[in-house]
DNA sequence: GTTGATAATCGTCTATCGACGATGAACGAT
DNA sequence: ATCGTTCATCGTCGATAGACGATTATCAAC
């Protein structure tokens, strides 16, 4: 798992895609849609639309990111869409930010594991 | 805890609160500082610019997002600032980022908890 | 084949981001 | 009192984000 903090400081290209993912999330839209799509069948663009003031162009652009950011798979079965949650891809993402956090906050916690890994 | 999560769907408060911080992560260079912060007793801010491939304004912007969204203190003594880790405020956004993921991947985990908590 | 519904895409507009150089403020050293 | 250092702030610039309406494509229903 790398080697020192000195070498996270001069590692561009993780923090690079790790941002990236964080971007995905760093919007209040974004994350009730990820709420939304967690929580039930809601896989309906639409069904998301009626649940936001935005318009259906502004959640569809949303939901294309989140697509993008690889945490939600969308099926295109005819005129309409069904979108769903990648929970791997989010529990993924979980586990990388734990990463981060970790060895960020590692001389706290003392050891070289720390919080859950 | 909150309630259910088509509750959540229309908190918006709740999420606007989370993604803000989470925007302040969401930077690659910012995301550097941090570890660096939390690797040593790199408090200066010159030690930073040092060792990124930026301008020092652009350095101290960086610094001044990462202390509004609360990660970092800053201490300044003469003409030179002393930056270090809020390391509650990251174990406190860890724990909220744990929660929305938990939140958001409850169906799979089974219970009602998930993860960590 | 029309119509209606759904959703992606396009073009536009504004606001904000990210980077920079220049400047200014605060301090230590001489 | 004058430098040199350190850092924040300001103004500028180009690029991107976020929102919207309008348009287009795909399909079901009729």
């Amino acid at each position: 798992m790398k080697a020192m903090a000195a070498a996270d400081f001069k590692a561009n290209s993780e923090a690079s895609a790790l941002a990236e993912r964080l971007r995905a999330l760093a919007h209040p839209t974004r994350l009730r849609i990820l709420t939304a799509l967690g929580a039930s069948k809601t896989c309906q663009c639409g069904e998301i639309v009626r649940n936001l003031p935005l318009a259906q162009s502004t959640v569809s652009e949303h939901l294309r990111i989140l697509l993008e950011a690889g945490l939600v798979r969308g099926e295109t079965a005819g005129a309409r869409t069904c979108y769903c949650l990648d929970r791997n891809a989010v529990r993924k993402l979980a586990e990388d930010f734990d990463r981060l956090l970790a060895a960020i906050g590692r001389h706290e916690v003392a050891g070289g594991k720390a919080r859950r890994a």
